[in-house]
DNA sequence: CATAAAATATGATGAGCATCATATTATTGA
DNA sequence: TCAATAATATGATGCTCATCATATTTTATG
């Protein structure tokens, strides 16, 4: 029997049990992450995960990519069709938006899967350092467009600064506090990089 | 049979496990630091922690806030004696170290455990959040004292460029890179605050 | 030294977990 | 419709964990 063209029926299930991972990964961190409710929450049981991936590892290394394309797409979609400047600028409040303070499922992994990143399993850790760079990566590269005389630098500060104020904005509790340390960081970035 | 000046003995213990607790919380997580390893690495056994604490989450509240006192008493340490101008730039060059991020037991909880506190149980996620306002909190202060336009926003800026540049410095493989985002980011902030 | 009380240890319970062997159901080609 | 095969489900195994009731050891006082 030579491979029917129709072998999609579990590539589909995969797929979806890596959306579902990769936004649930998000959400409750690597170590809640359950096999059996990941499965549950797509109405399957636990069985059927390991015709899927070898391991939950497997699964958390694959999963981890499958979130930073989903923040890419995310980013390519805020930007596209802008001048360098006004790219940086969407680029900028899409990141650090208070939407994605709220919604951790959607938002780039790097703000919330950065301090569990050195105890995940070693795969996943690559993938996830990979990950990191990519946003840096691309604001280095509009900056440089637009002329700026230390893009390296810039961006990996501007980086640092918009990602610890998403951290620190979904630790702190009081949601006007948490809106405002956004706000701050996004108009400070902007400011520096003579984006206002 | 009145109390004795020597209850002490439990009260001991106590702080030890708080002290072992506040390091290992940093370490591995709340998930991972189990009731059983914790009195283990202090040469106890599992039993005997529920007469020192109601629970699991009531330690980690404590272990929390016991965590903060430390990197208060370690902050104070190092700019005690100082000009404001001196103590900021040691504040900034002690928060953002290469030390601390190769030494997460010793370093702030801010930037260990941020990424999880949403999920923390609820008075240990009161308490970290308390904990959150000391170090931009004492910058802003400082700021105030040399004279800062704008102590609050710039305070708030420093430190979430410092915290995010510590948390993507634990999760870069690459030790020199990690060891550059950190320099990037201590210049950068200097320099925006006048103290280079 | 003896005894009361405090401090700690033992062992059990029940829950949640990843994983896997095996069974069942769904789908497809003849 | 029937058989082959793919897809998913069931149920079991062995682990780690928080918690607690109870037992043992240590300490300090008379």
């Amino acid at each position: 029997m030579v491979k029917p063209a129709t072998l999609r029926k579990s590539e589909v299930t995969r797929r979806n049990i890596l959306a579902e991972a990769s936004a649930s990964l998000r959400r409750l961190g690597l170590e809640r992450l359950s096999v059996a409710s990941l499965m549950g929450s797509l109405n399957l049981t636990h069985g059927g995960f390991y015709a899927h991936f070898k391991s939950k590892d497997d699964l958390a290394a694959e999963a981890v990519t499958y979130a930073f394309d989903e923040i890419s797409a995310t980013m390519v979609k805020a930007t596209e069709g802008r001048s360098p400047r006004e790219a940086l600028i969407a680029a900028i409040d899409q990141y650090a938006s208070l939407e994605s303070r709220n919604c951790v499922e959607k938002s780039c992994p790097s703000t919330s899967l950065a301090n569990d990143a050195p105890r995940f399993p070693s795969l996943a850790r690559e993938r996830f350092a990979e990950g990191l760079e990519r946003f840096p990566a691309r604001i280095e590269r509009l900056l440089r467009e637009i002329g700026h005389e230390d893009p390296r630098r810039a961006a990996r500060s501007a980086v640092s600064e918009l990602l610890g104020a998403m951290i620190v904005a979904r630790a702190t509790l009081d949601t006007d506090s948490a809106s405002d340390i956004l706000l701050v960081s996004r108009d400070a970035v902007k400011k520096r990089l003579g984006l206002l």
